[in-house]
DNA sequence: CAACGAATATGTAACGTTTCATATCGAAAG
DNA sequence: CTTTCGATATGAAACGTTACATATTCGTTG
């Protein structure tokens, strides 16, 4: 028996089988064959150890089963449970994801763009904040939690609706003095949409809502000298505090502590993410539950859709609340 | 102008230069060529939009500048720091990233390898469960964290350090009744070094050091009855516990408090891994911090090595104590 | 029984690169 | 002024597939 150095290839099968390549490039592309032919053709790949070869397949088809999952740190554990079901959806598929990490760069995020586009990837699902990337119309592209115009289809949490909810059960819960607290979203929109359908609830019933909306650069002591200054006779002038994030409550959390308030009872906080403390389990705070898998499958679904002729520009996906110990419920 | 539907190929520019095929070639992988040539190559390039086909040329090289990275679950903060470490220093050195998730499943370790051959990546590096994984010899493959046989390259922290450097801590902090807690390591191995570090250092001082050895599918339950079971008049029979992982000792860290002992002042309790807080950036525990950036950068390193004839088996990789709050200092 | 047509196997030409042998060009040497 | 040589551009042959046109086989029909 021949000492093989390098892999086999379909020729090698051919031989190996007594067929001609054409078949043996059927058998494993599941177009009709003989039942006969089929066996042989499988036997020998199996003795001989035979797998396709996937650069040469991808050169002749033009398609790679493979899309770039583009991300600005997979160390958040939302962007992280984010590629866990993007990453998944797509093996589900049979495509494989090729992870790009931008750390928030704009810049590194055309860099990616153009390597992944040279890699001849089938599509890209990113998560990016540069508002003006310079994309191959040919490929298709998918933004996840980022809208950026009606020409790039783009899946997110509905983050209005989840200010609503926050503000629904804000009150519900008793609260009458409400505050917003942004900070630093790098992309103006999405984010701040939750503030807006915050507040909206409350102007609809005549409620007056008070809001902070910082920038990245501020830095988070404005909010703690904010909270500080509208302290009143050990209280303070508000008793239900929405957070843009997660992250953000649960620096609110310390800084509220820090004013000698009792959460939930003295103020009643809600943060936006839904994460879950990788040990136990737990919320880290109240909070409205973006549904990441759903995110994560829904854009590989639009991505991955046979006809995206008339794909919706913007899909909403529904938010939770869930209670993770800073509400009265 | 003649209208192109399809990306440009190297003929299109070798045409528009009015040059050789093969120089074109050159100029796209660092080959000397005149310099008049060069300037009008790359002209032509960047006027047609011309970006390599890496299949094609994958196709031709064998290489393809991509690895693979096999993770039981990017969702846990160990591993998705592993992941972004691994990821920049691969992108760092020009190769792409390609994830495949494996949710601890031994099966799906060996699919993932499967799949990954046949897209002919340049090498694995993975942290894999699965003892006997049948992966192709001819593909560089380093293991991360998990050491198997002499025959597999593996980049780990310094497990038995890491124990001894715990218990030397708490040595130093005036513990004088130390206990060891694990919790289900999928692979023997590795993390028993932790607990046999610590222990060793106990040893010879002719200390006793009490230990607790439980296996995954057991649950969490075994331990809060041991520690109850261990009161004594209000007072534990411990005042040092060194927990396998983060994980866990923040777990621990739950039942003390139910137990309604104070950490520190009545327990230390020192964890393994160096996990911080997503938003805040704290540690969880004092812990044993794992150096995950080198630990990613080394694991590339040794994957992409010119000369991977003589690999060292196991390069281990020093790790450091963080005080995190549950020691007193 | 010849002829036809439906299946289905075969062989070959791409796909876009790299690489190697060959051709070309100037300059230096005889 | 021819010869030789080094440098460098050229062109063709792969790489391992897929897809298409062609050839083969066999069961049916007139």
């Amino acid at each position: 028996m021949k000492q093989r150095d390098s892999a086999p290839t379909m020729k090698d099968v051919a031989r190996e089988a007594g067929v001609a390549l054409g078949t043996v490039s059927k058998v494993f592309n599941d177009i009709p064959v003989g039942e006969d032919y089929r066996k042989r053709v499988e036997e020998a790949a199996r003795r001989l150890g035979y797998q396709v070869n996937s650069y040469a397949r991808g050169l002749k088809t033009n398609r790679t089963c493979s899309v770039a999952l583009i991300l600005p740190d997979i160390t958040h554990p939302f962007f992280s449970a984010l590629a866990q079901g993007v990453c998944s959806a797509l093996a589900a598929r049979g495509y494989r994801t090729i992870l790009s990490i931008t750390a928030y760069d704009p810049e590194a995020e055309q860099k990616c763009i153009q390597m992944v586009q040279q890699n001849k990837v089938d599509g890209i699902i990113g998560l990016t904040y540069n508002p003006e990337l310079d994309i191959d119309p040919r490929l298709p592209y998918v933004s996840i939690d980022r809208y950026f115009s009606p020409s790039v289809p783009c899946v997110a949490s509905d983050n209005f609706g989840g200010g609503q909810l926050a503000a629904e059960k804000l009150l519900e819960l008793g609260c009458t003095r409400p505050l917003f607290l942004r900070i630093g979203s790098r992309v103006p929109g999405e984010s701040d949409k939750r503030g807006d359908g915050f507040e909206s609830v409350f102007r609809q019933r005549g409620m007056a809502c008070a809001a902070l909306r910082l920038n990245n650069e501020e830095g988070l002591e404005p909010i703690r000298d904010f909270l500080a200054g509208h302290m009143d006779g050990g209280q303070l002038d508000f008793d239900g505090i929405f957070c843009v994030n997660d992250a953000l409550a649960v620096r609110v959390r310390d800084f509220l502590a820090e004013l000698g308030l009792e959460v939930p009872e003295d103020v009643q906080l809600i943060g936006f993410d839904g994460l879950r403390h990788f040990a136990t389990g737990d919320f880290y705070c109240s909070t409205i539950v973006q549904p990441v898998g759903r995110l994560a499958e829904t854009g590989v679904d639009m991505l991955l859709r046979e006809d995206r002729s008339n794909l919706p520009s913007l899909v909403c996906l529904p938010v939770t609340y869930a209670s993770g110990g800073t509400t009265k419920e």
